[in-house]
DNA sequence: CTTCTAAGTGTATATAATACAATAAACGTA
DNA sequence: TACGTTTATTGTATTATATACACTTAGAAG
């Protein structure tokens, strides 16, 4: 009983519409006549390696994919499927994978974020796509509940914590913040109430900078800083029950 | 390399005075002459049995140590501690219990919450004592790492979710649920203000009862709803960001 | 009946949340 | 070059919540 441990990585990505994920298509041809046995979806996920940390192997699943480093990874729970490889679909990968059935029992979901503009994906062979998450129903395995439980973690995360930034670009207009929450948090804002909010966030920096070749008003710039974050971020302690 | 995943509880409870956690002191002694090799505290743990939940595992724990069933249980997180069983302390009791070295990779925390007045403990032959949390300085392994995590994780659910009544018995006066959040988020409280913010919790129940043998005017006491609870949450989504 | 102790309660002020609409800047096109 | 289209930008009035603060009351003990 070797490799219990995994990690899958929810990678989310942000296109100034919608939130997405990256999500691999696993399909399995008949290596005879080519026919196509199944295909389904999945998160990207690995065994961890001996003495490697758990972070580690996040960031090395994400690397694999991505060719990406140091991307925003959070931990966000560990699970563990009794039914995991028992659905048809699955058991038909694996017979004809020829893995070992009971290879993985926990794997520890970490979710990592991205603007997608920035990233030129390099997928190394593998059948891997941007999804809207709106529109994924069915995953492989229990990777729905995991994916779940990783949007409900970013949601909280986004409410608490300036991290809405990773997935934009360096520079980007007050207008794509707002719609970032409106998309993660799947509500409306008020444009002007919500400049009002993030006016009090010091660590939002007006540029001398704006939008070009867009055929209206262009937007000022902005970005994070990170150093000014650190800095005046108080110790969170709302107390509201 | 069997049993590379376990489980460890961090049993927080709480007496109306300070928070505590449940800790067991690893002492160990020479078979020849009784000598003590030495002594240390850790959290509660164990393996994870082949096809047993992680929720199931630590519900299993906890119910070994403490007879208790049905207790709050929330999983806050993997660790994996490359230093793991590197420091001496770890080292000498490896070699006085004969334990494979390498048999703990990764552990899932869970925190549980107890009204310390409700538990009659049944220690299993195991030396097993409440500590102040605030007063616990080192821990075997990385569960100092993991205890930190636990009380953070604590902190942060506390302040959106109402789980402060698992930590007290039935029926309980406003002061000490006051005192509950004064003593977990290590703040002081105004307690008008307090009264009014919880005035607002429709699932904060009122009973026509008082406290009874204190020498002074009796408390109100109060307990806390399920029902109404489930019934009047909202969708918590104040986008305090 | 006095003392001791913690329980219980209200008001004024400051801060934050919400609802809401007109003007400005760039581009494309007639 | 005037006009239409599109998104950016800005303020005020109202309501709700947060904070600061002190006296009276009920029971027990002596």
């Amino acid at each position: 009983m070797n490799n219990t441990i995994s990690v899958d990585c929810v990678i989310f990505g942000f296109d100034f519409e919608k939130l997405n994920v990256l999500l691999v298509d696993r399909e399995l041809k008949d290596e005879n006549n080519g026919e196509e046995l199944f295909s389904d979806l999945t998160l990207t996920g690995n065994h961890i390696f001996e003495n490697e940390s758990l972070e580690n192997a996040a960031a090395r699943v994400l690397f694999d994919l991505t060719g990406l480093e140091n991307i925003y990874l959070k931990q966000f729970g560990a699970f563990c499927d009794p039914g995991r490889l028992k659905r048809p679909n699955d058991q038909a990968w694996l017979r004809a994978s020829g893995r070992d059935p009971e290879s993985r029992i926990i794997s520890v979901g970490y979710y990592s974020l991205l603007a997608t503009e920035n990233v030129t994906l390099k997928w190394k062979g593998r059948n891997v796509k941007w999804y809207p998450v709106s529109e994924v129903k069915d995953l492989a395995f229990d990777h729905m509940v995991i994916l779940k439980s990783a949007l409900q973690a970013l949601r909280r995360e986004l409410l608490h914590e300036p991290i809405g930034f990773e997935l934009l670009p360096e520079k980007f207009t007050l207008s794509q913040l707002q719609k970032l929450y409106e998309v993660v948090l799947d509500v409306e804002l008020d444009k002007r109430n919500f400049r009002k909010k993030i006016a009090r966030m010091k660590y939002l920096i007006a540029l001398d900078e704006k939008q070009k070749g867009v055929a209206h008003k262009p937007a000022r710039l902005y970005m994070f800083s990170r150093e000014v974050y650190e800095k005046t971020r108080k110790e969170v302690l709302d107390f509201n029950i």
